[in-house]
DNA sequence: AAAGCGATCAACCGCCCAACT
DNA sequence: GAGTTGGGCGGTTGATCGCTT
């Protein structure tokens, strides 16, 4: 074949539209187990009726842990219209210079929001008015000709590509993205050096809601978890969702050293947390060298 | 209270490109 | 060097939410 390309999966039979949560807790699972070196053949041994590509969007646009949601702050408002003069339409590069933040949400907060104001302040150079929408609510009215005082590491303006590069590289290390592109920032409580602003990264399944995990999906986080596994026998003292947030807490390692660490590692086992496979090393560095080990119910309350 | 409408955002589609054979 | 494969990216769509009338 020349140029055309196959369809990257059979899509008969394949699972279309919004994730359950069902599917969320296997593909977290799965990554959190295997990573994801390969995504074509995941959602095939993870068990999932998906696309490889539907898997890896749910997974770097809403499950990656180091995802952080919320509105827009104004200086990263600013950052993304003075990243795109420079850069155009290159979502991804303008997110790589935006730490827990995804092309697909600059994308959609330029459609739907920047794009305006800037149409808005282009043809009324006195305007100063700050829209009124979420994302900038809480934010102090600045001239959006105004300098921007980015918290982002070496994205001044000017950039050329090459500097643009080290302004990436910078970027994804303040993050501690490891190779599989898992995040290691921290959950938890991350400030920002310039602004000293603090910003919650939330959990991205906080609200998930009441589920019924299937037995065997315990089972299969159960491979390398042979005991304290979630699913606990099914329904004894704990309510669902409070497991559920219990191994949600567990899988994103947001216990701390008194919280769960312990029993993390000895579910891990010793091997695992040596040497094993990339995933789960990461999870146990990033635990290990956290300095926030605040339970999600802290987090949240 | 209900309907209409616009805004928002998650997800899909298809193309491009780099890596591999 | 050509062909193939898989990941990544940007554009677009459709469902949902919230505000207004």
């Amino acid at each position: 074949m020349g140029r055309g390309r196959a369809p990257c999966c059979e899509k008969v039979g394949l699972n279309k539209g919004s994730w359950t949560p069902e599917e969320d807790v296997r593909l977290v699972a799965y990554i959190r187990k295997h990573g994801h070196a390969n995504w074509r053949a995941l959602p095939k041994q993870a068990g999932l009726l998906r696309c490889g590509k539907s898997c890896r969007l749910r997974w770097i646009n809403y499950l990656r842990p180091d995802i952080k949601r919320g509105n827009f702050s104004r200086e990263e408002e600013d950052t993304i219209i003075r990243l795109h003069g420079a850069l155009g339409n290159k979502w991804s590069k303008i997110a790589s210079c935006l730490p827990g933040r995804t092309d697909n949400e600059i994308k959609n907060v330029w459609n739907t929001h920047l794009k305006k104001r800037l149409a808005k302040t282009t043809t009324t150079t006195t305007d100063t008015t700050t829209p009124k929408d979420k994302y900038s609510e809480e934010e102090p009215p600045s001239s959006p000709s105004s300098v921007v005082t980015s918290s982002m590491t070496s994205c001044s303006s000017e950039q050329g590509e090459s500097e643009l590069h080290a302004a990436n590289t910078n970027a994804v290390m303040s993050r501690g993205l490891d190779d599989q592109g898992i995040g290691k920032i921290e959950m938890g409580l991350c400030s920002s050096p310039s602004t000293n602003t603090v910003i919650i990264l939330k959990d991205p399944l906080e609200e998930m809601p009441d589920i019924s995990i299937e037995p065997e999906i315990w089972s299969m986080i159960e491979d390398d978890e042979p005991s304290g596994a979630p699913c606990g026998g099914g329904g004894e003292s704990e309510s669902e969702s409070g497991r559920w947030l219990a191994y949600l807490e567990k899988e994103l390692e947001l216990w701390g050293e008194n919280g769960g660490d312990a029993d993390i590692n000895q579910e891990l086992g010793d091997d695992e947390v040596e040497g094993g496979d990339p995933v789960t090393s990461y999870f146990h560095e990033s635990l290990s060298s956290s300095s926030y080990s605040t339970p999600l119910d802290d987090l949240l309350y």
